[in-house]
DNA sequence: GTTCTCGGCCG
DNA sequence: CGGCCGAGAAC
């Protein structure tokens, strides 16, 4: 009756993942158990920052609990203060080169693709191809973006960005800061153009009429002159790019490399 | 060599 | 305590 030691299919996984869970047999700890996490390559994960390593920056695993296999938003606390503190607090590493929206991820640790069903005519919400599709969206989730500042690598916090004239914001917090942060965010993350709100009903009740595929923006006009002038910019900008990467590489060559367990594979 | 297993450190 | 990882044992 004993079923131990057999790789799960678990819940909260998306298909191909394995987990398991090991009851130590003998020794001072026995009755004691380790659990490790099977990708779909086979390859074996046993501790959290393994797989948090091996997952990389884009996916949050502040509520992921290990042991069990389940997210647990009680966890929220600790991994909030942690990105508080590292805010704040001299950053001595190199340049956060991740360019992930700073937006803890809810549903699961691992990235799940919606099942689309398309072959079920009787059910109207699995045709419904948009809703396949969009993730819903939390309403002014931009304001989570508060707060979050650019600065380099001595903590000297940058000039924010000047905004053209004629964008201006909708909705509870009319900074520019978080207008800033609202549209870069949406180009950031949408394919498809951004036009700002373009229902005038949603300055006078963003909660009910606000279209959430579009930044917390009253809609624009973008004139010749605005792209000129920012394909200046562009230019510049790739020049200090190549030149700051030109160095960084310099930088990384010259440092040895750890983590050889994870290199193993 | 790789994989399994328990010890033990450290928070 | 329990998570994490080193290292010896086992294969």
């Amino acid at each position: 009756m004993i079923m131990e030691k057999k790789r799960m299919d678990c819940p909260s996984l998306p298909p191909g993942w394995k987990k398991e869970e090991v009851i130590r047999k003998s020794g001072l700890s026995a009755g004691k158990s380790d659990v490790y996490y099977y990708s779909p390559k086979g390859k074996k994960f046993r501790s959290k920052p393994q797989l948090s390593r091996y997952l990389g920056n884009t996916v949050d695993l502040g509520c992921f609990d290990f042991r069990t296999g389940k997210m647990m938003p009680s966890k929220l606390q600790k991994s909030k203060q942690r990105l508080r503190n590292e805010n704040l607090t001299i950053n001595k590493g190199k340049p956060d080169l991740n360019t992930a929206l700073p937006i803890r991820q809810t549903a699961s640790i691992f990235k799940q693709p919606v099942t689309k069903v398309v072959n079920h005519p009787s059910n109207k919400v699995k045709t419904d191809l948009q809703r396949a599709t969009e993730q819903p969206r939390q309403l002014f989730w931009e304001k989570r973006l508060k707060g979050l500042r650019v600065s380099d690598i001595t903590e000297e916090v940058l000039r924010t960005m000047e905004l053209p004239k004629g964008l201006t914001s909708v909705g509870p917090d009319t900074s520019d800061e978080t207008l800033l942060s609202a549209i870069s965010s949406a180009l950031h993350m949408s394919s498809s153009p951004i036009t700002g709100q373009t229902t005038s009903a949603a300055e006078k009740n963003p909660a009910v009429w606000l279209n959430t595929s579009q930044p917390l923006c009253k809609a624009f006009i973008v004139t010749d002159q605005d792209i000129r002038e920012q394909e200046l910019k562009v230019i510049q900008a790739r020049r200090c790019l190549e030149d700051a990467l030109m160095a960084d590489g310099l930088a990384r060559a010259s440092e040895s490399s750890r983590d050889s367990e994870d290199k193993a594979a």
